[in-house]
DNA sequence: CGTTTTGTTGACCCATCTCAAAGATGGTGG
DNA sequence: CCACCATCTTTGAGATGGGTCAACAAAACG
């Protein structure tokens, strides 16, 4: 239990396992939390096996920034991100959203700078990490190799799916498929699934799906009016979803040509 | 330059550095055509530290195949290659376009089993790496392993790339836009740019851009009335690009407000 | 509280899809 | 070499999903 709970740095930062040169020598890292069952395996490695800080973030804060030179990764330990591209003319587009377990920055690896921002949706922790010790520690610890290509190859596999829900689906059935992608990931780490808050505005999640806000909201109405959502009493950002397997179905009725009634 | 012409066995497959046991341990390949010049650094990194096996293919053939046991990757030396996706509802979707240089197989990585088919394009040959062995020489070969994570990095940003595509263009600017992506890869990897062959349908290209073949057709026909592109004789699927910029202002043009004339 | 941001809903319009017909293209076998 | 066929491409006309504009309701915020 030594040195587990660290100073708090500037800004937000804890540094974990460091005495005085902080992020040099792979040390072995103790920190004590509740890191148990089966959680993203990437948190328990890194925790096992690298220098890591530990960052704060409040809603809106960034991670890194487009341009920004690379060198850390980042681990998230909780929190929600959304991972956002400006084009050179100035078109905004939310890519992808993170979250427990995931793994942030990757994207900085190609061109050695980061090209996208990341931006915290409320408030978390995610642990950083050098890239350089991450190489380091995995030629001793091949798992953690392992585990790096795996979160990589994942990405590149659920970029290929939002692709094709873009691609094949009508709007509401996007936003379903969206949900239920949502909800779906929530349960696989273990977090509620009946009743989850949507951390992004109708604007955002509609850029992210490739729609208007208004679509959104209407989408939504009638997901809502079909029953396969439900509306918690708090605001509209809750929603309730009695029936994971009742937005596949809706996706599926909205793809097949006779679908859409009842 | 021993072995390096190697025997060809059954159904395409030449083994590249194999004597006895193929694909065993790491012996150092002797290659002898024409990697020269500033070509994607993953052939000749390939080619300099790891055995690997050539692979000839045909117009048609598949690479590898969604569900497949993953052990391989392949690193694409000549020839063009679609990779597509297939949902459980049996919607198919194109989600990226590879050739020379290009990784292929990298979404096997996660779960054991490639997710997507690979199909070749037309003719053209590709290296088979095993994953495993790729790993074992990252070791004494860092480079080797920096150059995967690149190529994996790079992969997702393409794939953000072409996401926000979706998301923000018009179905003529998408149109514009891929034209203008393909031709400057092209480039990149010193081909000619000024009049490319397009290697799919139709049908092809609008699934890969979320728009149906007749909107493809008409998107090109319109890019070719405005004189962005032009059709050689040949055929229609021979585009002239007499200058890249041209794609590249169109897609502006049809951003801005008042963008479409003239 | 007022002020600002976010969400909902309606009416209208347009980009893209759908359906349909006809022209190219390319391959195959006689 | 040509006739034939399957596939691909182009183009038109009409239908429609989702965008746009606008008004208002509901939260969030200080």
């Amino acid at each position: 239990m030594v040195g587990a709970e660290a100073v708090a740095s500037s800004s937000g930062w804890k540094a974990v396992n460091r005495s005085a040169a902080p992020l040099t020598a792979p040390r072995r890292p103790i920190a004590s939390e509740e890191l148990s069952g089966r959680i993203g395996s990437a948190l328990r490695l890194v925790r096992d096996n690298l220098v890591y800080q530990r960052r704060v973030v409040h809603a809106g804060d960034r991670i890194y920034q487009a341009g920004e030179q690379f060198g850390n990764l980042y681990i998230v330990n909780s929190g929600f991100y959304k991972v956002v591209t400006l084009s050179p003319d100035g078109r905004e587009q939310v890519v992808a959203l993170k979250f427990r377990g995931d793994w942030l920055g990757v994207d900085g690896i190609a061109r050695g700078e980061y090209d996208s921002d990341v931006i915290a949706l409320d408030t978390g922790e995610v642990w950083v990490v050098r890239y350089d010790a991450l190489l380091d520690a995995s030629l001793s610890e091949r798992a953690l190799l392992t585990e790096l290509h795996q979160a990589m190859s994942r990405e590149i596999s659920r970029d290929r799916d939002s692709l094709m829900s873009l691609c094949t689906l009508s709007g509401d059935a996007r936003v379903a498929d969206f949900l239920r992608y949502w909800a779906e990931s929530l349960g696989d780490r273990g977090m509620r699934t009946d009743c989850i808050t949507l951390r992004m505005t109708r604007a955002e999640i509609g850029n992210y799906l490739g729609l208007t806000l208004e679509s959104v909201s209407r989408a939504l109405s009638r997901l809502a009016k079909a029953k396969v959502i439900g509306f918690a009493g708090n605001g509209r950002r809750d929603v309730q979803i009695p029936d994971i397997d009742a937005l596949g179905a809706f996706v599926q009725r909205s793809i097949s040509p006779a679908g859409m009634l009842q």
